[in-house]
DNA sequence: TCCACTGGTAATACGATATGAGCAGCTCCC
DNA sequence: GGGAGCTGCTCATATCGTATTACCAGTGGA
């Protein structure tokens, strides 16, 4: 681990075509020009790049509000305001619907790696924990939020598409740390959650389960939707589907509920024997609950978890899960990050993470299977 | 077209590794090193690239005569200049048996709000994990480690008391989090485990159960022997202490083993009805092991965890444990590293948090007790 | 001797950049 | 008015640097 402020110098690992366009801004400033810069071909002649450097410099310059971009026609220089436009912090927003504190181990991990290369970087972090609460009242403080710092981008952590929705429509840098929502085109990191959850259906299928179940907290979450989607696909893929039972069990995330959810299934005449579990603290909640009714895991019940816990490993028997490298991801986050906030932006397209699969003792197959 | 000098600066086009060697080029100019640079794959962390770019920086280096390289040693600064002496760097260093990522979430948390903090105060902080392997590689590590950085002080996360009598006797500042050992004399920050024990072994005997055990990790760590005399001290104060079983199951952290111990005990003549379990993901652990024996909690086994997690008061039942406030012990634990450093030393005495008793699901009366 | 650390090497994947060819819209001169 | 010659746009492809992952080899302390 590197310490928060690092005495170093970093490379600044800036991209050709971000320090050519830093160049033509300058240019730009000093007056070189008047009234248009030089054609695409010439400023190749000039900055000794290729053409797709330039072009995605003025490209740059252009969403930042120098140059006015017409095909056909000559970039014009637009007249400057007086810099009352912009002058931002360096100051990066992240923005949670929960509380860091409750962030599963991971996350925060990544979440304060984050804040350290950042900081590295010269660049604070500031936190907004926005709750669920009226999509209005949510909409207020995060105009509110970034008006007041300023902010250079965002990072949003698990948020509501409604969230997701405004960066996109505001046009403030963003990335999202998780899933986007389809209708939303924001870049992106996630798990790919849809295969994890395709490939555990197809392990507990595989070994002979014929009534599986998985276990979703119902948010709206986007990344729990993907998931929704891999387990039935996984279930379609499956040769014999049709002997198979397979349900998706909404819970509020309370254990309360959840165990009342569970009941319905496990009296029912096809009891699951197979689970799927989102979320970490959902797995020992369910293990609670397998406890209390005095099921046995693995010999009853099966289960696979779908995020991974520090604990999976190493409890016996050992939970199903699908673990990933933090470092890994924290890396490719920070990256991204310094680059969304580096050059104003990046392409709305998702980076997905694929977790490895730890097979774990907590799946066997069924009773009564040969 | 061509003029002896552009008026546009060009993007300067460097490779990564160029920008590397330049950070460690000045780096080494201003001393930042003693003697070696750092190994390569360390170099990756505090740069942020990848080893085969630090290895061709190295190497340019190398050419540039900075550095002599030969396999199997550290690289060598070839003495360019006498450089005076710096004096210390204002540099923390944090020393922990266990790597950061496995620490438990209060512990990760308060390591992190104290990095912040003391970020703030412009000190930097370095990490070592320093693992239980021999003593003497132990010394060596932390020798190499505190001259290298030339730290202010440190910060002892529950480290052997080997570790503890290295800083008191080359009085190094040190803050000892968790525990002193008796033998040693540093000021430390700890929960009261003693009392917490000698508490949570009260509240199972006053519900009326009469055998009772402790199920702690065999490390010869200071806060697990505080927490083996509370319990004692808590059974010894017992008004009806004849009739009354108490056992201490030391187990070696394995899943494997502590589920070995617990047989052991639950095969006995009088199985324990009231479980303290020392350590998070213990408490986990033993509620596998329960689940696998086919006993249920808290009708069969009663359990208190002597620390605290997310998940305790959010499961179902919810687990008797103790919890503090995050906040309240970084805030502390930071007030005194602070003072540490600028007072380079600290009266050598135990400050102790106490935490509430959550009471919990998993407490009841033992069956059969009225 | 063994073990843990150091640097050395190679294979692979991926992304950024360079290059070139051809297409489409706008201007201006004939 | 029309076309030459600009402009910016798109696509395919080649190349290079970097990241990642292994595994190998030398060193030095227990």
């Amino acid at each position: 681990m590197s310490s928060s402020r690092s005495p170093f110098d970093l490379p600044h690992r800036l991209s050709l075509s971000a320090q050519t366009a830093a160049a033509i801004r300058k240019a730009i400033e000093q007056g070189l020009w008047e009234g248009h810069v030089p054609s695409e071909r010439r400023l190749c002649d000039v900055f000794k790049v290729s053409r797709p450097t330039v072009r995605t410099a003025l490209h740059a310059l252009a969403k930042e509000g120098w140059l006015e971009i017409r095909q056909g026609c000559r970039n014009r220089i637009l007249p400057r305001r007086k810099q009352a436009a912009t002058p931002r912090n360096r100051v990066i927003g992240v923005i949670s619907a929960e509380p860091v504190s409750q962030l599963a181990h991971a996350s925060f991990n990544g979440v304060t790696a984050l804040r350290t290369t950042l900081a590295d970087h010269g660049f604070a972090t500031e936190m907004l924990v926005c709750q669920a609460n009226r999509p209005s009242t949510q909409r207020r403080k995060i105009e509110a939020f970034v008006r007041e710092h300023r902010v250079h981008g965002c990072v949003l952590m698990s948020v509501s598409k409604e969230v997701q929705q405004w960066f996109m429509e505001h046009g403030v840098p963003a990335l999202v740390l998780g899933s986007c929502h389809p209708s939303v085109r924001l870049p992106s990191i996630d798990v790919d959650n849809q295969s994890v959850c395709r490939h555990a259906v197809g392990v507990l299928l595989g070994k002979g389960h014929r009534s599986v179940a998985l276990v979703l907290p119902d948010t709206q979450m986007a990344g729990d939707l993907a998931s929704e989607t891999g387990f039935l696909e996984g279930v379609q893929r499956h040769p014999q589907k049709e002997e198979i039972t397979a349900v998706v069990i909404r819970h509020d995330g309370t254990a309360l509920h959840l165990s009342s959810r569970l009941d319905v299934y496990f009296r029912s005449a096809t009891p699951p024997t197979g689970l799927l579990v989102v979320k970490p603290w959902h797995v020992f909640s369910v293990i609670l609950y397998l406890l209390k009714r005095g099921l046995t895991m693995p010999d009853t019940v099966s289960l696979i978890a779908r995020d991974q816990d520090q604990l999976f490993s190493t409890v016996l028997p050992s939970i199903a899960h699908y673990p990933f490298d933090d470092h890994t991801m924290a890396r490719r986050l920070s990256r991204l990050v310094l680059k969304l906030v580096n050059e104003g932006g990046l392409p709305a397209e998702p980076h997905l993470i694929f977790p490895r699969h730890f097979p774990g003792e907590s799946v066997k197959p069924p009773r009564g299977h040969a």
